[in-house]
DNA sequence: GTTAGCACTCGCGACATCGGACTGCTAACA
DNA sequence: TGTTAGCAGTCCGATGTCGCGAGTGCTAAC
């Protein structure tokens, strides 16, 4: 059932020759380009072959060959072989992504506009969800006699914030007293500590006295729950523009409708979060199958051994792995370093 | 120099038709729209003369003839007649803009969904820069020994948040006092009143004695200058693309490149602040030269006499403006009126 | 097992053709 | 004088044909 080296070889060289010219490949150009002195005709005899095991497909009888799926993955286990950035690329990276103002969204976007900028294809960023970031303030604004406005400042200079309708009206001097209590028990405290203290603090409150702060911990609580800032940043939606796959209109527009639909988006780079390092999605499986021609290279950043989000690039399953995949693991790991000077 | 009857009455079935189809209008075409009782020869004599005039192009001699921007800028201004939005209509756009929670931006989005929605192009949402808007809190914190988060909080909500590198470390009591005075001073106050204040304190200060509170007038200055959050929102980017003249490669992707360059599109926007009621901007006029073939239907929102921010559709110069330029005012009207009950 | 040779297939660009949708002009008409 | 029928002319775009080139699979010889 495995490859022969032979079978290997030819592979590779198809997929390698499929990522630089787009271009169903033939039995000459496989004979041009690998070492191993074959013939044309012996090529297509391996070839065939590749074909009936389903690594390659013909678009006609008389075309090239077209690496499938099943070969790209093949090619990512078996074949591909990374080499560190070089060093001018590195230093790049380094400058740009240093450059940016001391907010952290900003930084992101950068992150961003970078990747996209160096990869020539669709880049994307999945923001922080701060689990694992201090809180440094907590307060709260009355806006209307019953609305009011939680904010939550975090290490880093990150605010979330959360207006909310409340059933009863307070006072002014309730909120005051709620603010100081929870100043007072959460200032310096995780995020993730906090959402686990207040959930175990209003299981117990309910069967006891309902503890007059049990609202300020519903108020915190409802605040984490829903970031209102957006939590994807999309960059470079031109670049996928010029690839010679994306000549349909058709195509076009169910790219750019996927690429508007953050939820979405959103969903598939959650996936990334759980990785160790470089992730490589093909299109035909797992979160992208919307996508089936598509393949996702991410990342996920981490700072002190906590994961904060994800970026990467989206492109064409004949993306050129071999310099992309180091490029992006080489961002994030940048992006993590400068976040972690942030707190 | 001006127009007779006659033309008029021929130039404007041309640009209806042109409107609905995209397609060059002959002379035959017209003949029958018209109830004019003319042959389609006397037709093409005045089409001739129109032809003359600069109000009508021929892509190719035996084509039918394409109006000009002069001819639309003269539709806008002589011919057409705008009727109020029927009654369905604005039942659907209220009830969609009532719908959204208590958050200033979800509201100013929702209103762009709504709009590229019913219009089918590309709808865009200057959001508002807060001027007339009430202070409500101010907060500074600590992020490290020369980096203050100042936080300032608006009525509705609304967020100003910006961080701030100094040159000399503060102490966490200066900044308490910092919160206090300002606090003191400009609660209940516009930010415009704010901004005008704290101008002339600054000029003052500078030759009498440098107060112990210039600094802290300077980080509230230099937070409303720059507020970080997103100003402009883009929707339904998708709807241009089914749009018959975006055929080719290259004009999508300049369409698209334009959408993603935002800073343009806010100076474009900004540019109908000043406007009372809907204003058309066509291609070939004003800030919209970079995109000759795409024209602006735009209207400010103003909550009481206040200017706060734009909303509109972008699209191709055949627009239907009969019944778009309702759907634009009457959005715009909405949003005021559901921004206003937030204040 | 490898390879040269060959017949065959198919997509694609080049080229020609044709119909249709226009126009402008002219001459006749009310 | 304005209007209209008629007509020649123009141009686009759709359709059809053709040949070339790239590539294949098979066979027979090495």
């Amino acid at each position: 059932m495995s490859l022969t080296e032979r079978e290997i070889d030819i592979l590779s060289s198809i997929i390698e020759s499929y990522i630089q010219t787009a271009v169903p490949v033939g039995s000459r150009t496989v004979a041009r380009q690998t070492s191993l002195g074959l013939s044309p005709a012996s090529i297509r005899n391996v070839m065939a072959d590749l074909t009936d095991q389903g690594y390659l497909e013909q678009p006609h009888a008389s075309a090239g060959r077209v690496p499938t799926p099943k070969a790209f993955r093949f090619y990512l286990n078996r074949i591909l072989r990374l080499s560190p950035l070089p060093e001018n690329e590195r230093h790049f990276i380094l400058n740009q992504l240093g450059v940016t103002g001391p907010e952290i969204t900003d930084t992101l976007r950068q992150a961003g506009r970078v990747l996209s900028s160096i990869s020539r294809q669709v880049s994307m960023v999945l923001a922080p969800l701060y689990a694992g970031v201090r809180l440094k303030r907590v307060e709260f604004v009355l806006i209307k006699p019953r609305l009011v406005l939680v904010v939550l400042i975090l290490a880093g200079g990150i605010i979330q914030k959360k207006l909310i309708d409340l059933e009863e009206p307070v006072r002014t001097d309730d909120l005051v007293s709620y603010a100081n209590y929870l100043n007072e028990k959460f200032v310096d405290r995780t995020v993730a500590e906090i959402k686990a203290h207040i959930l175990s603090e209003l299981k117990g409150t309910r069967e006891l006295l309902s503890s007059r702060f049990s609202q300020a911990l519903l108020l915190v609580q409802q605040t984490f729950e829903s970031g209102d800032e957006p939590r994807v940043y999309v960059d470079g939606t031109t670049n996928i523009l010029s690839q010679p796959e994306f000549t349909t209109l058709r195509s076009i527009r169910d790219l750019i409708q996927a690429l508007e639909d953050r939820s979405k988006l959103l969903s598939i780079l959650d996936k990334v979060m759980d990785s160790k390092g470089v992730l490589i999605t093909l299109g035909d499986e797992g979160a992208l199958t919307q996508m089936p021609e598509l393949s996702l290279i991410a990342s996920p950043y981490t700072v002190m051994g906590q994961t904060l989000g994800v970026i990467g690039v989206i492109g064409p399953m004949r993306m050129d792995y071999a310099s992309l995949v180091p490029v992006v693991d080489y961002t994030a790991q940048t992006l993590a370093k400068i976040l972690s000077d942030r707190f």
